[in-house]
Parts: structure tokens; sequence; C-alpha cells
DNA sequence: CGTTAGTTTGAAGAGGCTCAAGCGAGGTGG
DNA sequence: CCACCTCGCTTGAGCCTCTTCAAACTAACG
């Protein structure tokens, strides 16, 4: 651990940007470009910054959820891991995402720096408070929510219905609806093969022939480890479940 | 379609029953033993009585979600449906749960009666109309939602890390766990081998040889093809992700 | 008592897993 | 500056689980 820097060529995107995000669901317009944002900025105050490095962990299972954070850079894995040491990835988070919003007292999963990763950490009762005054804090929180609850029926159907090809297409379809592409299509991938296939539900090794059975059909190029292109999108999507 | 009665030995539970409720997580207390209860009751005028026979079709994935639903009897499956054809379910639910609560204006998923069903449903916008001038209801639905991405979150897991045998243990004691267990141990299992296999991530063979498997060693018996006894609950405990 | 839908079992095949070794890039120390 | 080491990625071979396809069985129903 605690072995510098990691990959992602540069993190573009920083607190101010996350307005662009639209996440999941593609074909409904965004139901709100999340509102809570506004509500966290008027917490400035209130607000800490923190830094972690690779592999470093920002809250973890069963700890208590005093704070609700905000990616301000870098990439974060979210763990759930199973009494005999089974890890399984529940969803990465990117620059401009909240992470750690319950309505338990304590977290439901681990989150991890996948990279060097800065966060924003806010009083969770704070935004309580704002909630007692403001009726949008409520609905805002249920939004997201209830986007969290498509996505991860959505993840259900690819782990539920598709094969190992399929999954990594829908996979790489949605990192690239998420944190967008770089000029030339290059799609920065924080995460390693490892995460990838405790995200998917295989293992490295399948991950890894996955990748060269695309780019053997021609529908991805790798220029290295952590960079993708993806050559032929509407081969992927024929693969991926939705878009 | 449209054949009588199909199986479920006796609903035994009615809509006043549901208090019992209590998942999903198990070890916490019951949050909300759903207080949206009280409200719906209060919407007692705008309620509508309805019944489904087996594999009837309650709602479907893309229809307008007017109305929210309480099963009052019977049980019900959540499918989704790929673009190719493949069907996933997300869940079953059971007398006292509710049903068709989103965010969105429309339904995520197909909801469809296992057996022969009564669900009473409430137009949505009256509860919104509650919830306008009572604040409690929010952070019930809020609740709500959240119970159901824990659900989802535990599935992930379970497809995500887990062979036959163990998904088909962690499937029984859910099971037993929501819709408890008769005298002699009984349980009734209102769904098909197919349903079983389609919310599990196998296929129908794949289903009956985990049956097999669990009852050679001891673990479980089948007096017929719907009633399951747990003869060893330790060792599907042992094969469960949890409890 | 035949029909039908659903369940169960068998045999063969495929996809993914395990184990093992090779490779390549980055970082470190001489 | 190069050699070395380490970590993560990749590839191969064999195995095992789950799938597929096919057929037999069972129970409910007309």
């Amino acid at each position: 651990m605690r072995q510098g820097f990691g990959y992602m060529t540069i993190a573009l995107r920083t607190a101010d940007t996350f307005s662009a995000k639209c996440e999941p669901g593609a074909s409904r317009g965004t139901p709100h470009p999340s509102g809570l944002h506004e509500h966290l900025d008027r917490l400035r105050s209130f607000g800490l910054r923190q830094s972690f490095a690779r592999n470093e962990t920002i809250f973890a299972e069963g700890e208590d959820a005093k704070r609700i954070y905000r990616i301000v850079e870098g990439a974060v894995r979210l763990c759930k891991h199973t009494a005999d040491g089974r890890r399984h990835i529940v969803d990465f988070m990117f620059p401009g995402e909240l992470l750690g919003i319950v309505e338990d007292d304590e977290h439901g999963f681990t989150a991890e720096a996948l990279n060097n990763v800065v966060v924003e950490s806010f009083p969770r009762n704070r935004l309580d408070q704002i909630g007692r005054f403001d009726p949008a804090v409520g609905s805002q929180l249920r939004a997201h929510l209830y986007e969290n609850l498509l996505t991860m029926q959505m993840h259900l159907l690819v782990l539920g219905c598709q094969d190992a090809k399929e999954r990594l297409a829908s996979f790489l379809l949605r990192l690239a609806r998420r944190t967008g592409i770089q000029r030339g299509g290059l799609l920065d991938v924080a995460m390693g093969r490892q995460d990838i296939a405790d995200h998917l539900g295989l293992t490295i090794e399948t991950i890894c022939r996955a990748i060269r059975d695309l780019k053997a059909q021609g529908s991805v190029a790798t220029p290295n480890a952590h960079q993708f292109v993806l050559t032929n999108m509407p081969a992927l999507r024929a693969l991926a479940i939705a878009n």
C-alpha cells in the first residue's frame, strides 16, 4: 500500500464539473442533476477535504455513517465482503458523485481509493437539519437512492443473464458514459483487472481473455492496460444489455 | 394461463398481518415496520381491490406508474427482460409488502402473479399529496427505497460470489425469513423452479440438481415440489451468505 | 384415463475457474 | 544508467461446474 501514483492520465474534472452527470438509464432525462450538490455547497464551512492514496480506505462497512462524501478527484471502489473473504465490488464512483448516503446508522460497504483520491465530506446531521426546513432535500435524497437502485437492478441483470464478453461490454459502455471519453476516443480505466473481475463476478483471467476476444473481433483496442479505445461501439452495444 | 389455483397451501396472512415484516438484514432492528401502511390505510376510500390469476400481469415495465400496490394475498414476481428475451427475476413479493414505489414516471419492472393474488392499489399522487403536509411520508418512502437497495446489494453478492448450492441456500433462508415457516417446519414455495432459476441466474436443471444435492446431504427435504423442510439450518446457513 | 404443464434425471458439451508459468512496466538500489 | 525486483497483466493446459439437449416421470385437470 501507499505506493504512489497509480494511473488515470489526468483528472480533468473537478468539483464544479459534475453538472454533466447523467446516470443511469441513458434514455430518461436526468430527473435531478443532483440538486443535493447545492445544499452541500451551502455547507462549505463544515466541509472537510481529505486525500487518500491508492488502496486506502475512505470508510469501512459497519462504521458509523456520520458524514457524506463528495469525490473531487480520483476514483473509488465500493466493496462488500462475505464471511469467508470473497469480495464483491458493488460499484465504482467518480468525481462529482456522492458517497456514503445511507438511511442506516452504519455504512453498508467499504469505500477504497483506486488511485489518488480527494474527497470533501460533510456532516450528515447538518444535511438532515437543512432537510427539516427544505423538503426538497428529502426528495433529492430519494432521487439519489432511486438512481442507485436502478443501477443495482441493471447490474443484477448483467450478473444474472450475461456471459463474460457481454459483461465486459456492458461495463465498458457504462464506464464511458460516466467518465466520458478523451480525445482520440480514449477511455481511461482507473481500476485494475482484479477490480473489474470482482465487479463482474468473474476471475481476473476471464477478464483478460474477454478483453483479448473483444480485441480480436475489433471491438476495442488497448494502447496500455489502463486505457481502452472503443473501436466498434455498435458491436459493443449489441453485446451489452442496453446502451 | 388462467388455469385456476396454483399452489401455496393456505395464505394464512392477510392485510392486517404485515406488522411482522422484518426484511432485509436480519441483524438490525426493523427501522420502520413500514409506517407507510398507516398512510395507505388513511387512503382507504381511494383503494382499489383487484384479483389476479396465476401468471397474470399486475403492471408492466415501462407502464405509467400511477398507483402503488399492497399485496393482500398471494405472491408476486418482479421481472426485468433484456432486449433478446432473457428474463431476470429481481425479487419476489409477499402479503403485506408494497409494490410499484418508484421515483420515475414509469415502472422499472413487470409484476406478475405467482398464484391467485389479491392487491389493493392507491393513487400515487394522493400519497404525494399527504407527503406535502406530512414530512414523515417522505422519510418512510426513503426508508422503503433503502430497504430495497440493501436487498439488491445482498442479491448482487449472491450472484457475484456464490455457486449453485450456495445460492439456493441463501434463497431458501431468505424465503423462510420473509414468509415464515408453517408448523412442522414446512416452508411453502409459491414459485416454480423456473422462477427460482431466473432469480438466481441459473437454469432450471441446475436448480433441480442443487435441490437434489441439498437433499442428499440432509439439509432439506421436499414433501412435494412446492414445499420444503429445512432439516439442517446450520448447514444451510454455512452455505448462505449471511443468515 | 388421456392430456398437459412442470419437474426430474442423464449424457454430452462449453464456458469459466484453477494452477502455473511467462511477460512487461515502474521503481529501486547499486 | 543499468540490473534487478516487484507487481500487475497475460497466456496456456486441464479440470469442474453449469448449460444444453433430450427423454422420462409426476401430478393436476378435464
